[in-house]
DNA sequence: AAGACTACCAACCGCACGCTT
DNA sequence: AAAGCGTGCGGTTGGTAGTCT
């Protein structure tokens, strides 16, 4: 399908926003608030293209920004989600509030990149840089479990977040409390995390993919993939072993469904029996 | 002091998606 | 069903400030 440009390009300015445009655009949100940035740059006698607008308020302008530099804990989380979520920057954006995409894509490549790439850590792939070649392999076999059978998957990070998680598969069928309503990525919550007493974090994020062939369990030919892991940089390597019954209350679980989406709205249903809640 | 180099980040661009007509 | 529109996202670029030689 054909598609119009934007805005007009001939009577717009590029570059850097002046103080005068930025405050004009300020005054404009304030007065009608967000949207319609199409027509917007008219109605707020700027000349400039409605994207533009757009991007200069979310990124620079909202006043919900929070400026200056990134925390160590900040730095630890965005890699986390980064390993889970890939370059999703928005969706890391929404875990770190008063950031946006923009900031913190920027940020990883100038600084995490590089952070990551001391450690002996690929960006792309967070597995140590001369296991580039098994992680093809790996992932390989993980695609042909999670599409043929019911079965758990975690990798725990607890043993060193700067390595490779440990993968813990498990073919337990009590795991009815990890459904989750499809099509849910409408509504979101806010990620919880909670300090562990010994400053830890911990976060779990499931992925839960295949078809809603039963209501009360989850079928065999859906699978979910856990992904839990400890953003604990304050604490030393420790053994693998099933979180500690007081870390298992304080989990924050991600829970994203792959499948047909019905337009419906998530249900709210995400905390289960565990005390665990699930992001859908 | 000045030119070269590097790092940073705001802004742009093209594309994709969902919704409406 | 197809076309058009509005918006959001991710990759990339270009200007500028800081650092090095």
């Amino acid at each position: 399908m054909g598609r119009s440009p934007c805005c007009e390009k001939a009577h717009t300015n590029k570059g850097a926003w002046t103080k005068e445009e930025d405050q004009r655009l300020i005054n404009y949100i304030r007065a009608h608030g967000e949207g319609c940035w199409r027509s917007l740059p008219k109605a707020a006698g700027l000349q400039r293209c409605g994207k533009s607008c757009r991007l200069r308020w979310i990124n620079y302008l909202r006043p919900d920004l929070k400026r200056g530099n990134f925390t160590e804990e900040e730095d630890e989380l965005i890699i986390k989600l980064h390993s889970l979520l890939g370059n999703k920057w928005s969706v890391i954006a929404g875990r770190l509030p008063g950031r946006t995409d923009n900031e913190i894509k920027n940020y990883w490549n100038t600084h995490i990149k590089r952070k990551l790439i001391s450690r002996g850590i690929d960006p792309q792939t967070h597995r140590p840089l001369n296991a580039a070649a098994i992680s093809t392999t790996t992932s390989a076999v993980n695609t042909t479990i999670s599409t043929t059978a019911t079965k758990n998957i975690s990798m725990d990070f607890r043993n060193n977040i700067d390595q490779k998680p440990n993968i813990i598969i498990a073919t337990s069928s009590s795991y009815d409390e990890t459904k989750c309503n499809s099509g849910t990525t409408e509504e979101t919550k806010p990620l919880e995390i909670v300090p562990q007493k010994s400053s830890q974090v911990m976060i779990n994020l499931e992925l839960s993919i295949g078809l809603p062939l039963h209501t009360d369990h989850i079928s065999s030919a859906e699978s979910t993939a856990s992904y839990n892991f400890l953003a604990a940089a304050a604490s030393p390597p420790q053994m693998v072993a099933p979180p500690a019954a007081e870390m298992v209350g304080k989990t924050v679980c991600l829970c994203w469904q792959i499948g047909f989406q019905s337009g419906g709205q998530c249900r709210g249903n995400c905390k289960n029996t565990s005390g665990f809640y699930r992001y859908c």
